[in-house]
DNA sequence: TCAGTTTACACAATCGATTGCGTAAAAATC
DNA sequence: GATTTTTACGCAATCGATTGTGTAAACTGA
């Protein structure tokens, strides 16, 4: 019949058992100094009455939000998304909250994010930063307030903070390098903005196996865009269409990676035999068009596992220790849109399931 | 050199103003009873001296945390994925956070997450149902609290609350008969666990399809499965080596119905002359596949948007008004894997962008 | 048995912002 | 000029939990 229920406090708990909210308080939370007895009483009774803490309360006294902030392009990306659920999942074993947003690659979204983060009080931040993200005073606030700020695959080396990347150079360079021991000789590039680290590095990488091999560095061969699948299919036109066109393609990712597959068959090209193509994420789609693409595999959760538990290594470590760059691993998935040789007959290993 | 920057607080901007901290706090509420300049000057400093309001303090007196909890099963799945990129951009528009938590399709940690939510006091809930959850009590404490609950896609009509969810029997009907029409006569169907509404329903209007074309409804058709691909693949092996096997596949997702066109390929069956198939979801495998896929699009970034636009609507009438169910339209996208017939040609309208 | 220890709990301040109520000072009214 | 009305702001309580300090009561040991 009681139209507002009132939420139940520690106060009504301690009234109705005679003892003070200071107990109960203690009780609730196992302090040594309180009776056993007095204990259970006193968290029996909570349950009976429903009581939940007010965390808010709680988080004021103890200036505590238990809440990590996550700012990435778009949450709707594969790699995105297995990062963000690798996060939830240390996170939340932690006993922290995941609040997430999303700045749509764009810098001023990203800024706007990060203060609204900052206003929230989380108590870290992790970022994979926006394509045009060029300075990073919006970081500073946190920087001062000593709030762990870690920076996943797209990162920053002008900001001094914890890093989760993977070596994108090396990477770039074990895929190329795969085209050339496959017997490609004019290797185009589908390369992202520059002035991101992933793609600037996956570039060099590519660059460093031509010129590793003896093989000229073609800057008509190389090409920039966002790597949309429009993108990579306009490319692929282009360079089909030259009057030298490229015997292979290694792409910064698998969108439009998937897309010169298509568009090269399209016309009539045979791949691999033509043309060779090699992506880059191993995303879902990279496995099942025709022919399989060849890949990098990028580990997404576990960048997301370990980017969390940067930050709760930094909550701990209060004195700024050095901060930390963890790499990982990456794994070059060779299938068939690259397999020119005959020795190669079947898939190779892969690590497809669901 | 202060190792410890204290926070500004109010109360630091009201000593040095000379006012008190009342004046301060409506000043930077925009309060009309504050003067002109006081206002400004309190902003100014404020300003100056890097306030920021502590929201704890504002939500403890206010009883809010400007939060929105989601539960999922996984958040790296494509619909899932762009499900809360939907929900974070009306969210974050409205000034709330979004906070995330996946019940990895188990209903022991949905009652956890939703418990941990409910704690964290989120102002609203919303959730995708648990492959197996079958009883709705933990969500009894929000429903006590008034605290806004939205079900979206995978929902339970057993409880009241907002839904946003698409007509999967229609759907299904439509992808079903549209098999039909393209002259399959023998449709086998690919569903999932029963008790989780959307694939009862797509199971329904699959059925309903049949008996309304007076095709037969065989059991031997109706493959039950959690509709992975390693599932989608063994039922496509097992359908095929019947006696007497079907002339088309309506799968409940997109996965398996690629598993069934790879592995049906793989025995040497002609898609679609031999075996027409179709999926649901619309995921970006669907169109990358060869043949490409004939699917149902699901509006999920939309479905997104409507579920957090229901919280927000539901906290704005508090008194309890009706329940609201918004259905939202789906669309069947026919491409090779199912035509047929000579007339169809070229790939339909397609939603084919990135 | 009595000083010394432990045990078990209470007091009251605190975290920072908000808000109902009250009131001097300034402005308006006649 | 006296009175009423506005304007602009302060006081103090409040939101609910936490915690340093203080202290009865119970217990210990010689």
């Amino acid at each position: 019949m009681k139209k507002k229920k009132k939420e139940v406090t520690i106060y009504d708990i301690a009234e109705e058992l005679n003892v003070s909210a200071t107990t109960v308080s203690r009780a609730l939370n196992d302090h040594f100094s309180i009776g056993k007895k007095t204990t259970q009483a006193v968290k029996k009774l909570a349950k009976e009455m429903g009581y939940r803490p007010n965390i808010i309360a709680s988080g004021l006294r103890k200036n505590k939000t238990n809440a990590i902030g996550v700012i990435v392009s778009w949450i709707n990306r594969p790699f995105i998304s297995s990062l963000i659920s690798g996060i939830e999942d240390v996170a939340d074993k932690a006993g922290y909250n995941v609040i997430i947003s999303q700045s749509n690659d764009s810098f001023e979204k990203e800024i706007t994010k990060a203060q609204t983060l900052y206003a929230s009080r989380v108590e870290g931040l992790i970022v994979s930063l926006a394509m045009d993200t060029k300075s990073y005073n919006h970081f500073y606030p946190y920087r001062q307030n000593n709030i762990p700020i870690v920076f996943v695959d797209r990162v920053s080396f002008e900001m001094e903070t914890d890093k989760v990347i993977i070596n994108n150079f090396d990477a770039a360079f074990t895929a190329t390098e795969h085209l050339i021991e496959m017997g490609c000789k004019r290797i185009a590039h589908f390369a992202g903005a520059q002035h991101r680290n992933i793609y600037k590095e996956r570039q060099d990488g590519y660059i460093h196996a031509l010129k590793k091999h003896n093989l000229p560095v073609d800057e008509q061969l190389i090409l920039h865009s966002n790597l949309s699948m429009e993108e990579g299919w306009k490319g692929t036109r282009r360079l089909l269409s030259l009057s030298h066109p490229p015997d292979a393609i290694f792409s910064a990712n698998d969108s439009a990676a998937v897309s010169a597959i298509q568009c090269a068959k399209e016309m009539g090209i045979r791949i691999p035999e033509e043309l060779a193509v090699a992506g880059f994420n191993n995303d879902r789609i990279s496995s099942i068009v025709e022919p399989p693409l060849t890949t990098i595999n990028h580990p997404a959760i576990d960048m997301g596992k370990i980017a969390a538990q940067q930050v709760l290594k930094q909550k701990k470590n209060r004195e700024m220790v050095e901060s930390e760059t963890v790499i990982l691993k990456t794994e070059l998935i060779i299938r068939q849109s690259s397999m020119r040789n005959r020795l190669a007959k079947g898939p190779t290993s892969d690590s497809e399931s669901c």
